[in-house]
DNA sequence: CGTCGTGATTGAAAGGATTCAATCAGCCGA
DNA sequence: TCGGCTGATTGAATCCTTTCAATCACGACG
């Protein structure tokens, strides 16, 4: 059957062995339909015997640049950007693209060191959500060749694409949503506050506290995930009854599964002493055994959005910038009496 | 400061600039040392200048082999393996080479994908946990020079070097725990039934039932995520009160947090009434409402190790094919009383 | 029977970084 | 002053695929 190779095959032995040029079998390989039917054939049956596999490399360097693209995240151990990345992924298995996937942890070094092999690669194009100050790199890249797209994040300036979800929009529905089920002490966990997004959604949620209600109490918290919401619940905890909060709105879901942890631990009722709002609406919200009220964000959509961007940028390099906002939507569960 | 770049900027062009030869520019890139200290300061600082970037598939071309590594995973959503990567990204990023992670959703077609890109991109060295029968595609891949070790897996023959972990002994953990504990009526849920893991998990717990227990029943689910559970919970919730299990082993940990949901929403205490082990203690576990007690698998360790022996592979070929089985580890919580 | 046209095939050139044998410059010691 | 040595530098060859102008073969048509 197949033979044993030491050494690599490439397009000249494929030739050598089937009798024709090199032209004739880049042909088979890119644009069989020159080819006439029994050279194909044969050509293809050449190949499959001596198990010749395209050098990718060779390939590139021809052509200038990779089909690949590149992506880098925030954190690929949130369920939300794993969510967005799938959305991504299935987008681009029907271009036919390969995904690389790259996870800076919020470490702007890191970040940097994915860009650099990006660069080095020269991906044909990246979406990115940014950590540290990346405008001059991204700039760069894009003089370059490389198109990119900003993931749930706006730029300011009007030089990249993005796709974002409105996030003082979706503070305002969890807002709106405690103040009806009459929740009046409402506390907002999560940071650090000099991220856009914990801003956003604090601002919102501010905009729409009851009047008669008290003002929101900002519990700051390093880290936005579980163990952050755990300590910042069990520090309310501490509080005199009179101002315990009476709702707690967590700027992400994985922050609100912890305090939800934390205050069942500690007796507390949910949601009849306390109501929880979390934001994102990963699929572990649902799957809490009590079920977490979220505003939920589009991920497999803005995954897909993102890449349609990307795909338009990387067609027609000229493409007109475009800000995409997209819509939270409140789902209501258990964590608020839903 | 920076200049306006249409077409890109090659090792030519910064040793025209520079006043030196090609040969030169390479040095400075790959050996410094070789290079007088005046023409080292003044070609990096063409470079700088020019923004300069490496081109990767020239360099690969020429090297013949790419500095990167492959990785395929079952399910990129599942924390378990995003846990695993992280360990792999971390050691790797260690040792300068980049990893490019891929997921096959349990899909054949989607993995034969990520080989062929590899295989295309001749990365060093490929990560995987197989789905279909691949085997005789990991052989070619090492006939060419690729390193493979298995994760999460053994392959039987001993051909690749591989990573996993008892899962006998995990059934037989989670069965003499519930054992312990009184239970004397124990379920099984997970699925598909030909998954080696499923198989050795359900073992374990065979093993482990106590003497005067009933029979283990199985309930076999087509998918291992949350949504499984909660269909394989109700399904149990609907048999007679006598034969209605009171423990539930659930096959891994996604599984049985949509257990602990539907038995919670259909007002069934846990652990009084049902008690509940999951598999492979993802932080989720922790964070459930309901903390969950769940064998452990050491999931940055299992991507270490596994690096490491990847790595050794790459080192040299001829290296020792090693089968490392780490064991599982008992964590118990609240879900079964802890 | 010669010419033209069509479709198939050819083969050399290009793409950019790396390597290494060859050359060069400078200095020491004789 | 010159041969010899060392360290620095050079530049042509190489890796493999793709492209495209040129060539070829063959049948149809005038």
């Amino acid at each position: 059957m197949s033979e044993s190779h030491r050494t690599t095959v490439s397009v000249k032995d494929v030739a050598a062995a089937a009798g024709v040029s090199v032209g004739t079998v880049s042909n088979v390989l890119n644009r069989p339909e020159k080819v006439s039917p029994a050279t194909l054939d044969h050509v293809q049956a050449t190949i499959a015997r001596l198990g010749f596999v395209r050098n990718d490399a060779a390939r590139q360097l021809r052509a200038g640049s990779n089909r690949s693209i590149g992506m880098i995240v925030l954190d690929i151990r949130n369920p939300f950007f794993t969510d967005v990345a799938r959305g991504v992924e299935d987008r681009l298995t029907a271009h036919r693209r390969p995904l690389i996937l790259g996870s800076s942890g919020q470490d702007a070094s890191r970040e940097s060191t994915y860009l650099d092999l990006f660069e080095q690669q020269r991906v044909s194009g990246l979406l990115i959500t940014p950590v540290g100050k990346v405008l001059p790199r991204l700039r760069r890249l894009r003089e370059r060749g490389t198109a990119v797209v900003v993931v749930d994040r706006r730029t300011g300036s009007r030089e990249f694409s993005s796709v974002s979800v409105d996030d003082v929009r979706g503070g305002r529905l969890a807002g709106q949503h405690l103040a009806a089920v009459g929740r009046r002490r409402i506390a907002f966990v999560g940071g650090p506050a000099d991220l856009t997004q914990v801003r956003h959604r604090l601002r919102g949620l501010q905009e729409s506290v009851p009047a008669d209600g008290s003002p929101v109490r900002h519990v700051e918290t390093a880290a936005m995930d579980a163990d952050a919401g755990r300590r910042a619940a069990e520090s309310l905890l501490t509080l005199p009854a009179p101002e315990r909060p009476d709702a707690i709105f967590g700027a992400n879901d994985l922050v609100a599964l912890g305090v939800l942890q934390a205050l069942t631990l500690a007796g507390v009722r949910v949601p009849d002493d306390v109501a929880i709002v979390g934001y994102d609406d990963i699929d572990f919200a649902a799957s809490a055994a009590i079920p977490l009220t979220s505003v939920r964000q589009p991920r497999d959509e803005m995954g897909a959005v993102a890449t349609d961007l990307l795909l338009a940028a990387i067609d027609d390099p000229a493409a007109r910038v475009r800000d995409i906002v997209l819509e939270p939507e409140l789902v209501v569960r258990r964590s608020t009496g839903g």
